[in-house]
DNA sequence: CGAAACAAGTTGACGTGTCAAGCATATTTG
DNA sequence: CAAATATGCTTGACACGTCAACTTGTTTCG
């Protein structure tokens, strides 16, 4: 069993590994492994968690609404996310007094400490990732990045 | 140095968002729910019950550990997929007469059609998504693939 | 004003995914 | 040959993620 995507056969090899999706799946999945198991250890939140965090040392004072919207965050899953750093003070909230719906949400001290603490090792994992490619690649990827969040969103194949 | 594109352009700008497994993660998320909701239109399977499903046609008659090894999917969740597939009569499971713990994994005929019939369906999709990069583009997408899924094996950051 | 439309968040159902522990059955080896 | 070890598969715990229904509060507008 060859592990090279090359092996190519007139009637078609393992259809699925020439897949772009599977290959983005696969991708992601142990990226994301090796993200969470880096913040369990730095840190002891989820890559959810994490970026509600980013998210909100960004915004300043916020609300669930425009961190899903800047983010492109689920509310549902920010919702819990946000709820559970609430309980552990990295987060506090407060009724906006101008609408009763709208909690005003901005990190407490101790999750500005733990951002502050953690966004340098993010970022050497970022660089880290990065530096396994060429600056051409690196400029390439996102291009592509763009092109097929475009691609995704087309109806066409959905219906 | 240069090659590092902290651009900080516009100033104050979410470092989350060129973070590469920010934009990956979104995109994933977006190809995967397109993906489902193809596979939920066309026929009524999830995407890992396809996935199964299509190593199992490539395979031919084979078995879970078989499977996970070459399609690199999780024992665990390959477990469960295939429980249902089973009990939809889409796989067939015949114990392995020479060792006990083994099951014979095979598609009925149901399976193979759908298979036969989903295919192409999903081949034009991949042709569609791969439509929107040119060759260059693809080929270098596929090279940093390969690189990236080096660089997320590496222990050095998870320690 | 008051009904309808809309917006903010919450919740539930479901699917995907990782990891580790657990069973039962081989296989190896002291 | 019995004990240790390895393998095939299952299961449980947990996190992540999407989607839609729902509750509550706000706005729009006839």
């Amino acid at each position: 069993m060859s592990k090279t995507p090359e092996s190519d056969r007139s009637g078609g090899e393992l259809p699925l590994r020439e897949f772009l999706t599977y290959r983005l799946n696969r991708l992601h999945g142990r990226l994301h492994a090796q993200g969470t198991r880096y913040l369990a250890q730095h840190a002891d939140i989820t890559v959810s968690e994490w970026r509600a965090i980013a998210m909100i040392s960004d915004l300043g004072q916020t609300t669930l609404t425009a961190i899903s919207r800047e983010g492109q965050l689920d509310k549902g899953l920010l919702s819990r996310t946000i709820k559970s750093l609430i309980a552990r003070n990295y987060v506090q909230a407060r009724q906006d007094p101008k609408d009763q719906r709208v909690q005003l949400l901005k990190l407490t001290r101790k999750g500005q400490s733990l951002f502050d603490r953690i966004l340098p090792r993010m970022q050497a994992r970022q660089r880290f990732l990065r530096s396994s490619l060429n600056d051409k690649e690196l400029e390439t990827l996102f291009r592509i990045f763009d092109k097929l969040d475009r691609a995704a969103e087309e109806t066409e194949f959905t219906k």
